[in-house]
DNA sequence: CACTGATCTGACCGATCGGTCAGCCTCTGA
DNA sequence: TCAGAGGCTGACCGATCGGTCAGATCAGTG
C-alpha cells in the first residue's frame, strides 16, 4: 500500500481550480468528471470534494471574476442616456470582457444553455438579455435582434479558440467586426 | 400488469425520430437519454434500440438531409474560380442552409465540438474548415479568420432560436449581416 | 393447424456519475 | 506528551447511462 508523502498543502485548493480549468477547457464542464480533475491534480476525488462543496462550486469559483466584470458592465450599460451610447458601451465592454476572460469563457464550451439554468447562474440570463437589447439598439425589429444575438453568441462561442492571438489584435478585430455589423440605433 | 394494445406500427421508426428531435431540441443530445425518447414515444427503451443501432444512429439519421446539403455546398464552393466568388457562394449557401435546417441545427445545441468528434461526423470538421476559409476570402490574416469564425459559429448557434421568424425574413437578415460584416477578399 | 419473421418488452449488464462517510495521518501548540 | 484540528483517503452509495438478451405477442402464410 503506497503511503503518499505528507503534503504541506493548503494550496491544493488552487491546484484543483487550475486542473479543473484545464479539464473543462479540454472536454467541457459536463464532459469532465470529478475523477478526471482528481487524477489531473494527483489526489483522490474525495479530496476535491473536501475543498469544494460540489462540482458546480468549482465552476462558479472559476467564473467569479468574469461574472463580476459582466455585472459591472451591465450596470454601466443601463446608466447610459440613450440607445446609441448604450450600444457603444456594450460593444466595447463586451469585447473587452471576451478578450480578457477568453480562457474562462472557453471552458463553458457551448454549454451556455444548460449552465445558465443551474442555480448559481440564473441572473446571468437576464444580463445577457439586456446585452442583446443594447446590441440591438433597443430595437424590436427582427433583423436587429438577429444581428445582435448572432454576434453575441458568435463571440462568446469562439473567443476561447484564439489563444495564440494577442489581446490587442483580437480586441481590435472583434470591435471592428461589431462596428461594421451592428445596425445603428434609430431605425 | 398492464397489457399494451397490439400496435399496428412500422411507423414507430418515424415516431422515434420525431420524439428524439423534440427531446434533443429541448435538452440537447447529451442531455437526452434513450429512456427520455422511449417515454416520449410511449414505448420501451429496448424498442428504440430495436429500430436504431445505437443513440448516435438516431442523430445521424436526423441530420442526414442537412449534412447532404452541406456537402453539396462544399462542392459548389470549391468549384468557384476565385476567393470573391467562393465567399459569395459560401455566404448565400450557408444562410440558406441555416434557415432551411434551423430546427435540425437547433438540436445540436452547442454540442458541435463534441459531436464533430463522434465517428459519424469527422468529415464535417473538414468541410467547416473550408467554409471558414471561404468566409475569410482565403486570407490568412487573423482579423479575417476571426470574423469568419464568429459569424459562422454565431449563425449556427442561434439560427434555431428564431422559430417564429419566417424563412424569408431570417434569410434576408442573416445575408445582410454577412454582407456588412465579411471583409472583401484581397486584403 | 403449425410455423415464421417482425415487433416489442422487462429484466438485466457493466460502467460511470456526483456525492457521503468513517477513519487515518500529520502537524501544532498548550 | 497528548488532544485536537486540518487534510486527505478508500470504500461505498444510489442513480443513471447506453446497450444486450431471451422470450412474449402478433399478423401473415401455407
Amino acid at each position: 500500500m503506497l503511503r503518499v508523502m505528507a503534503r504541506p498543502t493548503p494550496q491544493t485548493h488552487g491546484e484543483i481550480l487550475a486542473a479543473a480549468a484545464r479539464r473543462f477547457a479540454a472536454t467541457g464542464y459536463r464532459g469532465t468528471s470529478l475523477q478526471d480533475i482528481a487524477t489531473e491534480v494527483g489526489c483522490s476525488k474525495a479530496a476535491v470534494l473536501y475543498h469544494f462543496a460540489n462540482k458546480e462550486a468549482i465552476l462558479t469559483e472559476l467564473m467569479a471574476p468574469a461574472i463580476e466584470v459582466l455585472r459591472s458592465l451591465d450596470e454601466r450599460i443601463t446608466e447610459q442616456p440613450g440607445p446609441a451610447a448604450a450600444q457603444r458601451v456594450a460593444a466595447e465592454g463586451f469585447v473587452d470582457l471576451a478578450v480578457r476572460f477568453r480562457s474562462e469563457i472557453a471552458l463553458l464550451r457551448g454549454e451556455f444553455p444548460e449552465l445558465l439554468q443551474q442555480p448559481g447562474f440564473v441572473h446571468i440570463q437576464q444580463i445577457s438579455e439586456r446585452l442583446i437589447d443594447a446590441f440591438a439598439g433597443q430595437s424590436e425589429r427582427a433583423s436587429a435582434r438577429i444581428t445582435a444575438l448572432v454576434l453575441l453568441a458568435g463571440i462568446a462561442e469562439t473567443c476561447g479558440q484564439f489563444a495564440d492571438v494577442p489581446d490587442q489584435e483580437l480586441g481590435d478585430a472583434l470591435l471592428a467586426l461589431l462596428r461594421r455589423a451592428l445596425e445603428p440605433p434609430g431605425h
